[in-house]
DNA sequence: CTGTATTGGGAAAGCGCATTCCCACTGCAT
DNA sequence: ATGCAGTGGGAATGCGCTTTCCCAATACAG
């Protein structure tokens, strides 16, 4: 038994399949109300499934939002993912997932997939790149994304702009202010941790978030009339924090008296403490890890940050300083703006992304 | 400008449509050399993308694997859904997503727009429950889950079988040994933790996981000589597993003899300690943090194992002891296995899902 | 040199649905 | 009684592609 079409259902109710079609599907004309509930018992007595591809095609757009994300499994991407999921359940379509570790080349795939099954709109996550070994990448998607939006696609990207990308109605961007935020929480931190030299573990050069957050965190050292935070760059996920955390485990373990023991209270005397803020809060932890096993105590032995507030912190100990991003929140923006644009274009606006400075324990004065 | 059609392809190719859709979507009949050339020229210079509806269409299939999972965030189900979106690369669909917080009812609206999609196949993840309160839902969603196999789709279930399913072909289940495995970790804590009490944290009666861990258990300590332990029960979740903690906070300071005050090196003396093993991982997190927030430490004050070896654990302290579960590997099975349905039946089985219990600190011997 | 395979391309018929026309019919004003 | 707008249903077309069927051309054996 295969699926039963809408012309069985016509048939079975007595009716032409246009007229099987205005009731069952939504349509401008509504039939009477007689021949309407003969309709849709014949539908349901046949089990009928509307075969969306078929309304697909006839339409020309399919209820399908695209989503390209790193890593689905990564908190961070989970958690937008879970609002784009719900914004597209208020709008009736369904998510269509792709990762692509980042990779410029894939996401262009990415696009081309969803631009042939003609999802309604696509919303990128994820870090922008602008490093020399994307550059090809980069002009392959840009050029795919701009072919999508000329035909009628909408695009919705957080945080930067894919580089290239021309401006066209259909491409919307999610501002993320993680310069601002991080200028914030340097300048906040420059208050707590007085005494302490700040280093910054970043992402590889180019990378856009980790780039505005690095710059956004030296400006606001500046501001506090701070000299300039050191770089560690590494990778932007976890075993990248790992690796900058274990340098920097060996550097504070180096310079610090060498009081007694392994038990011996790190910081003390007229040595500074280390102040470390990493790019993002998987990095932090990575960093974390890699502290906690050469031995050292975070804060007693050097104190860190991270950005995002993901939702694993809400368990990790110590409580990890971060600036909050409301990550679910970004991700129904996205999906927003990437479908509302029948609205009004201005006064649809949606509402702009907020963080917020969180401090805690990890960026606590050692006691 | 609309996205160009294999028929313009053709036309600027000066080749029938029927040959450009030979040479350009893989078909049995190979076009001359020199014609495929043109086509492909052709194609590429128009910047040509099928229309994976029409495709769909035709072909009445779609290149579309539907998963259904609690919640995307969950990093239980995002493990899994990794595994999913990777196996579905290699098979070159892609993954369409639903998430329903484990109602029946929205998992059987989820099949149905599967259905509607024509999913080649559909996985489903996230436990079963067999509460009287999801009787209806459960009928309803094995009647669509049996439709759509009926019109040849291909369902995968993680876990347990769907209540009421009808056994078809195209019906698989990825069996995973939650019983033994619980009954393993059982044995062995009751080894190591020979002194102490058991307790276990459950979710909501009903709910297949959940049962068979709690069973498993009991039949561990049971072969161990030991006594059933007590069961709570509340939701699958986190803040269930927060709530099960703080009743079991205040119990254990109930319990343990009026030393001295706060600081008092808690289980002395002839009282028995108390191991709390809570059937998944993020309960376990859960418990965790309400024993925390009482004032209480693990492994000192009371001893904690969970189940399925989420992620989140590499950075959760103290250590937490649980039976790993290969989830990425997992969804990777299920994927497969509601593909491979063309290769022998008997044969292609896949390889079992084995876990692996799992020790560390939060269930070691208090110093 | 004729006859039969065999190859390679094109014409056309759907796949299941939405939608534009078109037509028969009703109700009302003239 | 006649005309007209308005209403509600059906026939037909097309969305973009695959695929069967058909036919011309070539190849080869007899």
């Amino acid at each position: 038994m295969a699926a039963s079409t809408l012309t069985e259902v016509a048939r079975l109710a007595g009716v032409s399949p246009a007229t099987a079609s205005r009731v069952l599907n939504g349509s401008a004309r509504k039939p009477g109300q007689d021949i309407a509930d003969r309709v849709r018992q014949a539908a349901d007595s046949l089990g009928y499934i509307p075969n969306a591809q078929a309304q697909g095609l006839a339409k020309s757009s399919s209820g399908l939002i695209g989503l390209i994300v790193h890593d689905i499994a990564d908190p961070y991407f989970a958690a937008i993912a879970r609002g784009v999921q719900e914004a597209a359940r208020e709008q009736g379509r369904m998510v269509l997932l792709a990762t692509t570790a980042g990779a410029p080349g894939d996401e262009k795939e990415a696009v081309a997939a969803f631009a042939a099954r003609r999802a309604d709109s696509i919303v990128i996550a994820g870090s922008r790149s602008s490093r020399t070994e994307d550059t090809d990448g980069n002009a392959d998607l840009a050029a795919e994304l701009d072919r999508y939006c000329r035909n009628g696609g909408q695009v919705a990207v957080v945080g930067h702009p894919v580089v290239g990308a021309a401006v066209s109605d259909g491409y919307h961007v999610v501002e993320v202010p993680n310069e601002e935020l991080a200028a914030s929480l340097a300048s906040e931190l420059s208050v707590s941790r007085a005494g302490d030299d700040f280093v910054i573990i970043g992402g590889p050069e180019g990378l856009f978030t980790s780039d505005d957050r690095i710059r956004g965190f030296q400006q606001g050292l500046a501001e506090a009339g701070r000299p300039p935070a050191e770089i560690l760059r590494s990778s932007f996920n976890r075993a990248g924090g790992f690796e900058a955390g274990l340098t920097l485990a060996a550097r504070i373990k180096a310079s610090r008296p060498e009081a007694g023991g392994v038990g011996a209270t790190g910081n003390i005397g007229g040595s500074k403490g280390l102040c470390i803020f990493a790019v993002n809060d998987v990095m932090a932890i990575g960093a974390a890890a890699a502290l906690r096993s050469e031995g050292l105590r975070i804060p007693r032995d050097a104190t860190i940050a991270g950005f995002d507030d993901i939702e694993t912190l809400r368990d990790f100990r110590p409580a990890l300083s971060t600036v909050h991003l409301p990550l679910e929140e970004i991700g129904r923006i996205a999906t927003r703006s990437a479908a509302g644009s029948a609205a009004a274009d201005g006064a649809a606006a949606p509402s702009p992304v907020t963080g917020r400075v969180t401090l805690r324990r990890s960026t606590e004065t050692a006691s």
